[in-house]
DNA sequence: GGCCAGGCACAGC
DNA sequence: GCTGTGCATGGC
């Protein structure tokens, strides 16, 4: 199976991912602008399970930290009370107001005209947050490499298993036509089929990718 | 109670 | 350059 193949198949088996309507980002949009939620989203979710990011971004709405003024300006004990459920706390906390100031300050509409260059400068901000922050809050076509999708690489991947962050996405970009949406379906497929896989829900034999699964090993 | 979860920075080689 | 380690909570 190509990687279109699998983009199709998973498609086909997950039309509507759960939280991902259409694709993109999971958002309650209670954020100004609702794109900064991906931001946000993207740091919490550092290493850590999902849920506990979502308990997070609830209380950061609760507390009104929702623009990067407030962010950026509030107190550092009250933005980590709020996101402590997302683990790392302390460390995030800092990130978030890092990137809200970066925001509030940059010159142009960061939301259109950010470059993945100066998101990397910035302290907390590695490749794979970058990415989604490009592809899901600024609709820029930059495929995000996860720990889901490096499994998927491996499986399927010429490169050794030892590939960096930008050998395996060079991979998959020079495989996809350079699509928004495909990108912002195709991870939210990688993130749902691994969710639903396995681990908390023994499909095995019913797998939608069969043998090809890249949890094959734990399948069969 | 141990292991894992959608990273990243930084020190030490 | 590459590898190991700290960062911390919540679910199973």
């Amino acid at each position: 199976m190509g990687l279109i193949e699998i983009y199709q198949t998973l498609q086909r088996a997950y039309p509507f991912p759960a939280g991902w309507a259409h694709g993109s980002w999971p958002m309650s949009r209670k954020f100004h602008p609702p794109g900064l939620e991906v931001v946000a989203g993207a740091i919490l979710t550092q290493n850590v399970n999902w849920n506990n990011v979502e308990k997070a971004l609830e209380r950061m709405i609760q507390e009104g930290l929702v623009d990067v003024e407030t962010i950026s300006r509030c107190s550092r004990t009250r933005l980590e009370a709020a996101i402590r459920s997302s683990g790392f706390f302390r460390q995030k906390a800092q990130r978030l107001k890092t990137i809200a100031r970066f925001i509030a300050d940059y010159p142009g509409d960061f939301y259109r005209q950010v470059q993945r260059e100066q998101l990397l400068t910035i302290k907390g901000i590695g490749p794979e947050t970058a990415d989604s922050i490009l592809l899901y809050a600024c609709g820029q076509p930059h495929f995000v490499i996860d720990a889901y999708t490096r499994r998927i690489f491996e499986r399927y991947g010429a490169l050794a298993r030892t590939a960096g962050y930008d050998d395996i996405q060079d991979t998959f970009e020079s495989q996809l036509p350079v699509e928004i949406s495909l990108y912002q379906r195709f991870h939210a497929l990688i993130v749902e089929h691994a969710k639903r896989t396995c681990k908390k829900v023994p499909l095995c034999g019913e797998c939608v990718l069969r043998e090809d699964c890249v949890w094959a090993a734990d399948h069969f």
